[in-house]
DNA sequence: CAATATAGGTCAACATGGTTGACGCATCTC
DNA sequence: GAGATGCGTCAACCATGTTGACCTATATTG
């Protein structure tokens, strides 16, 4: 363990040679309150969009991963948000109440149920990446080519192996249809 | 506007000299998700942690920011969490109860509460921060000192200006702190 | 000094989105 | 045919946010 009362406001792990000036406990908390702040301001567009609707943030995470991979299954959803499908089950029941999601029974396995959007669902997730397109496109662009490249690469560390596939299959899946599709 | 039924899957508008490849909607959607997992995956350590002493995240956050910004007032507070006092009063008086915080009057000021850790509260951030750290500072390690730039100065892009400043007092605040007891 | 503004606390009702636990049905696999 | 899997549902509960109304103590200002 570490000497807790002397951590609380940041002097770190003496930097070495083995633990350079950018892993220093400041760097850390920068990091932590960019994410934090950066994370709440991205979405802060959409949120907007949700309460003109009576949809909250939940309705807009699902339909969000069911226009990045349509046709999932409803278990495929539930890894991704990673809650209960009691709670999934509430958020989806709204969405097709709404008009905005299909499910159709799988074809080779009839127990699964396959999510799609609406043309309605549709167009409201495509206003929603919108607001989202808006301030990811304008921080990419201020920040450069580079910057994003580092920035992919810190998020990526950030999250544990056995899940980056799962975060990985999404851009996969997508390319597939798009060369499918003949882009 | 923007034709809503072309946009679902994201073939973004045609990447142009002035809109180049990354800022396409594919590239924007892979920012999206690494921030959503790669911000869930850096907590998830804590709410561990949490768990086991029956607090929650809304408890870590006013731990955290009491910590970096020791003596703030409730008001600062409430500005960084962007809640309400009513929301941030229960959490506050939560962490009192536990003897976590301390609450004193205002010097200059006394209407304003300073907050500040006790000994157990920093104790219990520092052992938060810890699982923080560990996973940042990992990320951090992996990309490079190169990477860790740009994902700050993408962060920041995505903060709107008129609450970058809140964000970077944070480093000031602290560095003052530093400055001061002779680092 | 009186009036007003500000910092903070509190009560009450309610919304959102998560949890656990128990069950049921359809379908697939062995 | 037995068991596993995918999904749905009921019910109770929890954490954390909201609004609105109202109170006190202290500061500021005309």
């Amino acid at each position: 363990m570490v000497d807790a009362s002397r951590m609380g406001t940041g002097s770190a792990p003496a930097p070495t040679a083995a633990s350079p000036l950018f892993l220093r406990d400041s760097e850390v908390r920068r990091g932590v309150e960019l994410l934090y702040f950066g994370y709440a301001s991205m979405i802060r567009g959409a949120d907007r969009i949700l309460d003109g609707r009576g949809l909250g943030r939940a309705h807009h995470r699902a339909l969000y991963f069911i226009a990045r991979q349509p046709g999932l299954a409803v278990s495929d959803l539930l890894r991704l948000l990673a809650i209960t499908k009691q709670s999934l089950s509430r958020v989806l029941a709204d969405l097709v109440r709404e008009g905005l999601v299909e499910s159709r029974v799988g074809e080779q396995d009839r127990r699964q149920r396959r999510l799609t959007l609406t043309p309605a669902g549709a167009a409201l997730e495509a206003e929603l990446f919108e607001a989202l397109r808006e301030r990811v496109a304008g921080a990419y662009a201020q920040a450069g080519q580079e910057a994003v490249s580092g920035f992919w690469a810190v998020l990526l560390g950030l999250i544990p192996l056995p899940d980056r596939a799962l975060v990985l299959s999404l851009d996969q899946a997508s390319r597939g249809r798009r060369e499918t599709a003949g882009g």
